[in-house]
DNA sequence: GAGCAATCTGTTCATTTGAACTTGCAAATC
DNA sequence: GATTTGCAAGTTCAAATGAACAGATTGCTC
């Protein structure tokens, strides 16, 4: 897709943006690359821009845009104990924010993404632990498998949806724990994209 | 620490950066502020810079830089597939990169941090699932039942460290994978701090 | 009242910077 | 042989942009 001196051009700029927090100018690319015209530099942009690897922003100072940054971070608010009715889910029960970016997510671009903080170990077989954060979209389309937050009666719980007999429970994954079959209604709030674990820095929990 | 104004001025700088990629001018500023004068920007630049909010490359075209992407991303390498001898850990080996906040991490701030992406189910007790990417810290400190990646007789794992009678072994979190003893040397190239999981879309595995 | 910090205006400069021509050459493609 | 593509150089512009200097107002503190 690429040549080779192109694929140098674009790591630079991206190197730099990463390493400076800048873009480079043109002229900054030119002497970089030992090059005697700043024009050839106008030509390796337009080149890697028609080839869809960066933006640019016409006529503005180191106005361009590397995917690298561009999709880079989003920041997703951790709803943390999340008692009844996520419904109403405000700024008041933020408990932080995780920054990731949105490819090493999963995330699709125009769903509303959020995450919770998982308690108890009713996900345990799923490999889902007490204080893991899951970060789940808001999506319309869920399918039978997914792990889900999921309003049941007036409850909001982590579950894996299931549908049988074109009914849909929540299945716990964990012996332990009961099924949900919803009395009234089961509202998904959020299909679960993506996990992240803090390590616990010194654990004394395993001893077998 | 700020006043309202100054603030404000902040808080425009770092959306305009994170909506469209780039930091606006001074005249931008000024306009969407609707100042007559860009010297007044250029004050509030020198405030936030003097106070520590921005860093500046001088004289150069909307190089400012918010805190924003300065401390709190960082970006970690992703070192794939490692069959033997991570010693030599290269740019050429580097998969990808996730970016997250060294808090959501549990990073510190000094030690190298890097990632791996697990392949196997070796660890599949500790809820370490194959694909998982795990973040590791380069650090000298490592305690009874940390989990490790380690360079155990030529070969890199991901294991538990468990000492036992004062010789260290590396323990498979599964009763199928046999746990290692190290012939010769045990070396210890990261911690376990953190796992990222992208949750497959469509699962089909559960069917029990 | 003097002093000071925060805020804003007005004006002018020197660079920086993206952009638009043109020309040249070599390798690949048709 | 003609055409296209990648690469490079040289020149010139106009606009964008950071910066500096002078002055003014307001409110607060000593």
């Amino acid at each position: 897709m690429l040549t080779e001196r192109q694929r140098n051009v674009l790591e630079f700029i991206q190197t730099e943006q990463r390493e400076k927090g800048v873009t480079p100018s043109t002229r900054e690319i030119q002497s970089h690359f030992g090059l005697a015209s700043q024009t050839s530099v106008m030509q390796y942009l337009a080149v890697l821009e028609r080839k869809g690897f960066i933006d640019r922003h016409a006529r503005k100072a180191r106005a361009l845009i590397t995917p690298v940054q561009k999709v880079r971070i989003t920041d997703i608010p951790i709803y943390g104990q999340i008692p009844a009715g996520m419904a109403t889910l405000t700024e008041q029960t933020i408990e932080g924010h995780v920054s990731l970016d949105a490819r090493s997510v999963n995330a699709s671009k125009n769903a509303r993404t959020f995450a919770l903080r998982v308690r108890g170990d009713s996900m345990i077989n799923a490999h889902i632990l007490d204080g893991d954060i899951v970060i789940l979209e808001d999506r319309k389309d869920v399918h039978n498998g997914d792990i889900v937050a999921a309003l049941i009666d007036g409850e909001t719980t982590l579950k894996r949806y299931v549908m049988e007999h074109g009914r849909p429970y929540l299945k716990a994954e964990n012996p332990l724990y009961p099924d949900l079959t919803p009395a009234r209604e089961l509202r998904v709030q959020g299909v679960m994209v993506s996990l992240v674990r803090k390590q616990a820095a010194a654990q004394r929990r395993k001893r077998n």
